[in-house]
DNA sequence: GTATATGCAAAGTATTTGCATTAGG
DNA sequence: CCTAATGCAAATACTTTGCATATAC
């Protein structure tokens, strides 16, 4: 991995106030040892494996420290149940989700359907009802954040 | 709600050979109460405020009944986890995820890109990196369903 | 009557938290 | 030193499952 992100990362550490610890940086360089997604667990038993065993509560804890720093991304969203809508009664139409306090917005658009459309079939993926979800912070949580 | 679709239900249960029983009415009509969205528990408890209680189980058990019969949709991805990237080291890509199976393609595309800024400004969302994910089937998954 | 559905309680999975101990600055 | 970080185990939240009982067909 880059040498200067986990310069970075350390600054980071620095500036805010947080010790830099063996965990986190064990933590840092195995999150940035390849690109692909992971979860939490995936990240803790690699490195159980690799004998540089950190414990289950430090990898959630540094992996939302790098989250709200910025160095890893949810790729789903915040609201851990899974939820539904019912299908027939409605139009078809996408989402908006904060991913801070888990609103949602629905929407319809013309354009991103079309393209969407077109994506899939590029990619041999075939969208269902109701399927493009895009996250974002919304108006109250961004305020909230200044 | 509208009389057709309790029928349609009906008919779906007769033809797949499963029992019309009253949890299951009970549960597809609160399910069709509102457009709105909903979790497990919530149809759990307006039931049970309703004084029309069912068991926790079989809230679930219906709902992955009316899912596969496309009465319902889930709203976000079957994994259960939280899945995470890495941040920095990577350009801005967006995610096609399979529902089925979990598969993760990356893509990037201008147009979605364009177009996803100008809906989030429209309803005063703030998109952030790698915030937009279109849900469906793979390929693999498509052709194991027939 | 018989197979399927239900309810309950227990198990399972992912994540968070309290608290005593350790260690970075 | 002193405060923040860690590890552990227990707690929590959501969901699934095994099994005995009930019920739709």
């Amino acid at each position: 991995m880059d040498k200067t992100l986990l310069e970075k990362f350390k600054d980071t550490l620095h500036t805010n106030g947080m010790k830099c610890t063996p965990a986190r940086l064990l933590i840092f360089k195995e999150v940035y040892s390849s690109s692909e997604h992971f979860d939490a667990d995936e990240i803790y038993f690699r490195m159980r494996r690799e004998k540089k065993a950190v414990s289950r509560a430090t990898v959630y804890r540094t992996l939302d420290l790098l989250v709200e720093n910025g160095f890893v991304s949810r790729v789903n969203v915040g609201a851990s149940q899974v939820h539904f809508e019912n299908t027939l009664a409605q139009e078809h139409h996408e989402h908006l989700v904060c991913t801070q306090c888990g609103k949602i917005i629905e929407f319809s658009d013309k354009v991103i359907e079309k393209q969407q459309n077109l994506i899939c079939e590029e990619h041999d993926f075939f969208p269902t009802k109701h399927n493009l979800i895009i996250f974002g912070l919304c108006d109250k949580c961004r305020k909230r954040n200044n």
